[in-house]
DNA sequence: TAAAAGTGGTGACTTCTGTTACCATCTATC
DNA sequence: GATAGATGGTAACAGAAGTCACCACTTTTA
């Protein structure tokens, strides 16, 4: 499930990307209390209804949250990137209660899991930790407010577009190694309405298609960015 | 904009409301410094880019919460009532982000609003304040959850008796006075579609229509519950 | 190398939802 | 009572999206 790393490589870390989010004593908490690990892509955090005892907080990499209907269908509603925390854990853990999402690696990632039972301690002792909660939750709030208008106002060929661009700035790239199976999936469709607004969007000149990848041509310019 | 009531009537009512929710001292604090404002129904509490000062919360009533597209035509989110805070409306007004957030009193409401500037101060002094605050954006989090699900999972027919059941509960009566364009607003639908729909839940057995008028008959027994 | 699995293209069809148009009925107001 | 507006029923149609079937091609596996 990864390697450890040291705790001083640990705090060298926390202090450069983390300088101005968490104050000093915060970040060497963490270190000391904290556990590293690294994660392969492709690897599931959280299924749901699964009990949380842990934080985690993205150091690097990407994460795909989704939710699932009864047959087990899923649909995307959120990436986590570097500096980000799954906000459902932060209250759910301290109740044992139950995850109702599901988080996979998108890419391969390093994760800082925290013990739940510190959370409220911290949120006593430090004001950045405070307001870093806070605006957790408003961010993601924000995300599930995008993912419903998403939903309600946008088409299928609008939601599809939106989708490979979003993707597009997580991977840091406009060439995407994705199948259209795999986008029907995150998208809760089918394989064949996507091929077929695959098309179209080719034809608009917005995407070209090869096997087993996409280039969105709005990022294909650069390479990073 | 409503009645004041004096400090002692409203220290009494969150004593009687809030006993086991907020310590002694916060709810003495909330009555100080709070205010308190009587709201009748159909009242706009939140409008776009409005900044705020005051965090809202619900003594009595409901709160319909709302997101729009960017023609103005809106879509139901959830219901705030007695005891929730409109954390969420919160964020979108203070920020300004591409979706808006609307709510609107449902029936006459009772509302304490507390400065913006002691909600950190608290989070400090009483946990009872941490874990409702968290609590609070934990609940909203999972409405938003259920609205996506609601979207990409379920046909029109199944979101509509979803909603005649929600507005029931939300409403303590199987007898709502309401109008299929109503509905069709809420729902981010059109009279027609409502229209035909209501026909096939009625034929169904589910619900029984009269002019402004629709009984659920699930909850049609009790006249509350 | 042969077979199997994975990927993607396409046509034909169905179902769901939204739109337009027109109608009847009820209600409020003059 | 006459009239205008609100409410809701219905038919006909259009478009979006899902499903099924079958195809060709590529990659992996036996």
């Amino acid at each position: 499930m990864g390697n450890e790393e040291s705790k001083e490589q640990l705090l060298a870390r926390l202090n450069e990307q983390f300088e101005f989010i968490f104050e000093d004593a915060l970040r060497n908490e963490m270190s000391e209390k904290g556990q590293l690990r690294n994660v392969q892509e492709g690897f599931q955090l959280m299924s749901i209804g699964q009990p949380i005892t842990h934080m985690p907080l993205v150091l690097s990499g990407s994460i795909k949250v989704m939710t699932e209907d009864d047959k087990g269908d899923e649909l995307l509603l959120y990436y986590l990137e570097s500096g980000d925390t799954c906000a459902m854990t932060l209250n759910c853990c301290t109740k044992t209660a139950r995850s109702t999402i599901s988080a996979i690696t998108e890419q391969d990632s390093a994760l800082l899991f925290s013990p739940v039972e510190l959370l409220d301690e911290w949120m006593v002792k430090y004001s950045s930790w405070r307001n870093f909660v806070l605006e957790s939750y408003h961010s993601r709030m924000n995300e599930m407010l995008e993912a419903v208008d998403n939903l309600a106002f946008h088409n299928m060929e609008e939601r599809l577009l939106k989708y490979l661009r979003d993707r597009a700035m997580v991977m840091h790239q406009g060439k995407l190694k994705i199948t259209h199976y795999h986008i029907a999936n995150d998208l809760y469709s089918s394989r064949v309405v996507i091929s077929r607004l695959m098309k179209k969007l080719e034809k608009e000149g917005l995407i070209k298609q090869y096997r087993n990848m996409v280039e969105v041509l709005e990022f294909s310019a650069n390479e990073h960015f």
